[in-house]
DNA sequence: CCCTGTCAATACGCAACCGTATGGTGCGGC
DNA sequence: GCCGCACCATACGGTTGCGTATTGACAGGG
């Protein structure tokens, strides 16, 4: 019990963190407290606190870019039922270490570009769908930029409760609405 | 020139420092920095930081509620034309306050229910919106949240260029499916 | 058995803030 | 012209956080 730390025991409370109290939470004697340990561990497994932010901030587009993506491609079917699954996905997806990332985004330069690439890298997924379904570029375009601003919107707005019947909503009205014509 | 201060310059000196820095950012020797004061000042105006914080959210309620509905209502017009108005005022405002009130709801109690209480209002508003376009109450409230989501998403991932282009996307292909069946 | 590398505790100086206490300054009214 | 109120400066003690330096613990290899 109570063992010695690596140094991706600090990340994972450092995202814990991170996702609950925002970046500006993520201080090295909080979370030595929180691990039990002094800061004199921080400082043997990192230079100084940015080196830690950038290992959070590593660690979250490690997996964020494609965490979602590779989820509804491992799913399969044709955009359509893509998009039933995004939509069953992100409904019931945490998205709090999201929305710190991108709090903190504004606040700084790394996680801005950081955050820049992945918005453009799930936009085009997106855009892709769109088009699979038949429609052009520039409606593609649109209706990406609409489902994906509603999604992180979401998120954003923070609903807690009653994800079944949102879901429903989702799948049963906004949907048909969305590949409709 | 460099007058003495009332309580409403340490409040859109707050103001600022929220939009830009984030609420975390919002210390009282950093803003008596701004307003070149000192903070023996501050203290004549306010108990302690906590009542600053409380001020800033009054203010940003006060305005926040209303100003767009009532924009939106100003121009007049059926209920398309009022979500023209609508895409239009929303895509060339800031954002930037509402993107860092909404991150303080997520720190903190106070902030949480006045927003809380904003996004009803608004989300009421949309759906009072659809139903005048003849759409059922389950419809309704599908589109407005819809809507409502789209737009805060386009305030958190902050886009920063091309409006004109944006505006004229909203309007021309994204409006027409939403109001459309 | 001890030696070395790895991880952690302790102790320190420094800076940023908070809130308080108290004294200073200027301007409107008498 | 001086008084008092409204606003501000100064100075202080306390807390929190950063980063450094130095020493301590402990496990495994030799």
């Amino acid at each position: 019990m109570s063992k010695r730390l690596a140094k991706q025991d600090w990340i994972n409370a450092g995202l814990t963190v991170l996702a609950t109290q925002g970046i500006d939470a993520v201080r090295v004697e909080r979370l030595a407290a929180d691990l039990s340990v002094t800061k004199g561990s921080f400082y043997w497994h990192f230079k100084d606190r940015g080196a830690l932010l950038a290992a959070l901030l590593g660690a979250w587009q490690a997996t964020a870019t494609n965490a979602i993506i590779a989820h509804v491609e491992e799913r399969g079917g044709d955009a359509r039922s893509k998009l039933t699954t995004l939509f069953t996905v992100v409904a019931s997806a945490d998205g709090r270490l999201d929305r710190a990332i991108r709090h903190w985004a504004a606040l700084d330069e790394a996680p801005r570009s950081a955050l820049s690439a992945v918005d453009r890298r799930r936009l085009h997924y997106l855009q892709a769908l769109f088009a699979e379904l038949g429609f052009s570029a520039l409606e593609a375009t649109a209706r990406s930029r609409l489902v994906y601003h509603a999604l992180i919107g979401q998120y954003a707005v923070g609903e807690t409760a009653k994800t079944d019947a949102r879901i429903r909503e989702a799948v049963e009205i906004v949907l048909p609405m969305l590949v409709g014509r």
